[in-house]
DNA sequence: GTTTAACCCTGCACGC
DNA sequence: TGCGTGCAGGGTTAAA
């Protein structure tokens, strides 16, 4: 899940829980339900941190989600790859690999479901996030009106790495993953393997450019959903973006610019695809 | 400073 | 049919 899934889910949580209490909370019995809230001691430690108190604010950082509480506490949430928030009803059953269910007292019930357990959660004083390394260390979100093109073009230059993992490191630009790094590529013209300090003040400015549009357009469709990939907003809905997807997944499918076939190659361990005609 | 690889985990596609 | 293997992916960390 890259920055325009998890905004849509901020979004949805925004609507649907903010101003609700939370009655109680169940951490499941399997052993993976302690490895998604590995920064707490016990189960019970968790659920008398949540139980009782209300929503009442849904922030994003970067890929991460923080829900803040009525008595200065906050939630974080970061779904790794196969993290979701389900929304439930207390009679429904359980889909597999639900590790923790937050009932609420107005009703109905939200459910953080994770097969692989890349996700966590876990709960802090909110004057204490700033000791939450990995939050502290994410860089400005793209989507935001103080990220500007010069800032970026400083940054840029000021790096020397190669635009894809760079695309991609948490410390630079926040939200990007595989796919939308690669669909960032493509749509400024650039090939994965660009250095960051090479790039004209022109490719800077369709870099910037590619960025803020991509995030935007997928946030629109509601988030990529692939065949192999679970998913859902918090109501159990997929999004819309993968069939506006111009190269990630399509290796071999003529390029929707030019018809040459995508291309795919390993990048630091992630399968990176790309036009070999339109990207430089 | 940058890059690479390993690690955590499950489900699925693949080949034999 | 059934098994083993490899891959997918986010982020951290240690090593190169």
């Amino acid at each position: 899940m890259e920055l325009p899934e998890v905004e849509v889910m901020r979004r949805d949580l925004e609507k649907e829980v903010v101003g609700k209490r939370i009655k109680a909370v169940e951490v499941r019995p399997q052993r993976n339900a302690m490895r998604v809230i590995r920064r707490h001691a016990r189960r019970k430690e968790f659920s008398d941190r949540l139980a009782g108190k209300k929503v009442t604010k849904v922030d994003r950082k970067g890929k991460y989600i923080l829900m803040y509480l009525d008595d200065g506490d906050v939630l974080i949430v970061h779904f790794g790859m196969s993290g979701q928030l389900i929304r439930g009803q207390k009679r429904q059953s359980l889909p597999q690999h639900t590790h923790v269910v937050m009932e609420f007292q107005q009703g109905g019930d939200m459910r953080y479901v994770d097969p692989r357990t890349f996700g966590e959660m876990f709960v802090t004083a909110a004057d204490e996030l700033g000791k939450v390394r990995e939050l502290d260390h994410i860089a400005i979100d793209p989507l935001e009106d103080t990220f500007t093109w010069q800032e970026f073009s400083y940054e840029l230059g000021r790096r020397a790495s190669k635009l894809k993992p760079l695309l991609m490191d948490q410390k630079f630009v926040s939200g990007l993953g595989n796919i939308y790094s690669d669909e960032v590529l493509f749509a400024a013209g650039l090939k994965h393997d660009r250095m960051s300090d090479s790039l004209s003040s022109q490719e800077v400015r369709r870099l910037y450019r590619a960025m803020r549009e991509t995030l935007q357009d997928a946030v629109r469709f509601r988030g990529t959903t692939l065949d192999d990939e679970a998913y859902v907003d918090l109501f159990g809905k997929p999004g819309e973006f993968q069939s506006e997807l111009k190269v990630y997944g399509r290796k071999g499918l003529p390029c929707r610019r030019c018809r040459t076939p995508i291309d795919s190659i390993k990048v630091a361990g992630r399968t990176s695809y790309f036009c070999p005609q339109c990207q430089s």
